[in-house]
RNA sequence: GCGGUCGUGGCGAAGUGGUUAACGCAUCGGAUUGUGGUUCCGACAUUCGAGGGUUCGAUUCCCUUCGGUCGCCCCA
């Protein structure tokens, strides 16, 4: 039996690669414009930059990453996320002292987590991400969320949802975390199993729980917006005012959590509405990191960022019959009739394509019919033919295949012609 | 990690415990000996994901396994 791919990952063919590679144009395009420029860092890394930066209680953590032992005993991970990396590297090439501050910087790679494969999730994904690290100004948590969601809109999705909530401050964390324990105690074992232990490790995420999201006990939950201290509140009204000001709706569910144990202050999460979208709704998410850096060893930084998936980007194009402008076809197809005219072919494919052409020709020896067939498929806009008889005159007929008209040119002035017709 | 569902030619898709596994698309050849997208004719699965079992006989029944897909948990 032949060896099949690895579950959970998918081979990106030519037909659907078209779509990647313009979403990562865009995605770029995107990035120039706000000034974020790229970094590119290792598939892998030590266990203990995703143990230390994403955290030990995450699920990533626990149960999703790919870790395995090299030749050298070091345990390596293959990167899940791409915010801990590029910290890392922020601390380790010291860019903290760079003369350009804040630190803008973008990524689009493969991420790696152990999960069951469904609608939207794979064990293998692409995630475009931009990290901001050494501003603690507002106004770059409203950038941040800006980009992201003219990175969707760019490509024409309008079900957008952007959801957005504050964690706090290290001080409100404290106090909300208290005021949840207590809150919860009484009552826990009525909750899930799940809930019970997260109540001693991250007692924030029962109020993420699916199960117990009918408890009593869930509605009047001590929120986290009334245990930020007044700079928490500040900053977070800020966060809002500037994205009321750029015109982009968003709502505020105290109930956003992010998985991840890094984030602080300003929460978010973008989630498509379109119909027919599987249940996973979460197209990217992001937020605030302001430990991050200096838990990795580097100086005190603050920093936020998001990230989105491109797989969850096409569902939500395909849910939102979304075409894009993908180019296909090509400019000339040479028709070979004869020995002496496919030796002169050679030629003058060679001499098209070194003129800027995209050139195909016919390499399986096959009949004339076939080979217009084959330019008709390629959606080729010109067909240059090539016998023997017309090159006893020096000459090349070329035919639109749109317009169905035919023409002879002489040979030496092919490239000049067929470059003349398409402008 | 748990559960539902599915697995037949390059693709889509019928089918039945029994001698030749429908059909559609695509492909190739011919009608049209040097001209495409239409039409007509012809060709194209020692084989029904893999392994094992039941049976005189299995693609069809059973078990195992691998994989797709969808959902739970969680996330992008």
């Amino acid at each position: 039996m032949a060896i099949q791919i690895p579950r959970g990952t998918q081979d990106i063919l030519p037909g659907v690669v078209e779509k990647w590679q313009f979403i990562e144009e865009q995605a770029r395009d995107l990035c120039k414009r706000f000034n974020y420029k790229e970094i590119r860092t290792p598939i892998f890394e030590h266990t203990d930059l995703f143990q230390r930066g994403v955290g030990d209680t995450t699920d990533i953590v626990q149960k999703e990453m790919y870790t395995f032992e090299d030749r050298g005993g070091r345990s390596i991970t293959l990167r899940p996320e791409g915010t801990a990396s590029t910290v890392r590297s922020f601390v380790e090439n010291k860019m903290f002292g760079w003369a350009d501050q804040p630190v803008k910087l973008y990524y689009i790679g493969p991420m790696f987590r152990y999960e069951r494969p469904q609608s939207g999730r794979y064990r293998q994904f692409v995630q475009f991400g931009i990290e901001a690290l050494g501003s603690a100004d507002p106004a770059i948590d409203a950038e941040v969320i800006s980009l992201a969601m003219q990175m969707y809109q760019g490509l024409g999705l309008t079900r957008l949802k952007l959801i957005i909530n504050s964690l706090g401050d290290q001080e409100s964390r404290i106090a909300h975390k208290n005021a949840l324990v207590s809150h919860f105690t009484p009552h826990i074992s009525e909750f899930c199993s799940d809930c019970q232990n997260r109540l001693g490790t991250n007692p924030l995420r029962i109020l993420d729980c699916k199960k117990d999201r009918e408890h009593p006990l869930m509605d009047t939950a001590p929120s986290i917006l009334d245990y930020l201290n007044d700079e928490s509140r500040v900053y977070f009204e800020k966060v809002q005012d500037y994205l009321n000001t750029m015109g982009i709706p968003f709502v505020v569910d105290p109930g956003l959590v992010r998985g991840l144990d890094y984030y602080n202050h300003t929460a978010f999460e973008i989630m498509s509405d379109a119909e027919g979208f599987g249940a996973i709704t979460t197209l990217s998410g992001g937020g605030r990191y302001n430990g991050l850096a200096k838990d990795l060893g580097g100086p005190e930084t603050p920093g936020i960022g998001f990230a989105l998936s491109i797989e969850r980007l096409l569902l939500a194009l395909q849910a939102e019959n979304i075409d894009l402008p993908i180019e296909t076809g090509i400019q000339c197809y040479v028709v070979t009739l004869g020995e002496m005219a496919k030796k002169k072919s050679i030629h003058l494919v060679n001499e098209l394509r070194k003129a800027g052409l995209s050139v195909e020709t016919d390499y399986l020896d096959r009949k004339i019919k076939a080979q217009f067939k084959s330019a008709d498929r390629l959606n080729a806009k010109f067909v240059i033919i090539i016998g023997d008889e017309e090159l006893e005159r020096n000459v090349v007929s070329i035919k639109d295949l749109q317009a169905g008209t035919q023409e002879e040119v002489v040979i030496e002035t092919l490239v000049d012609v067929v470059k003349g017709k398409l402008g």
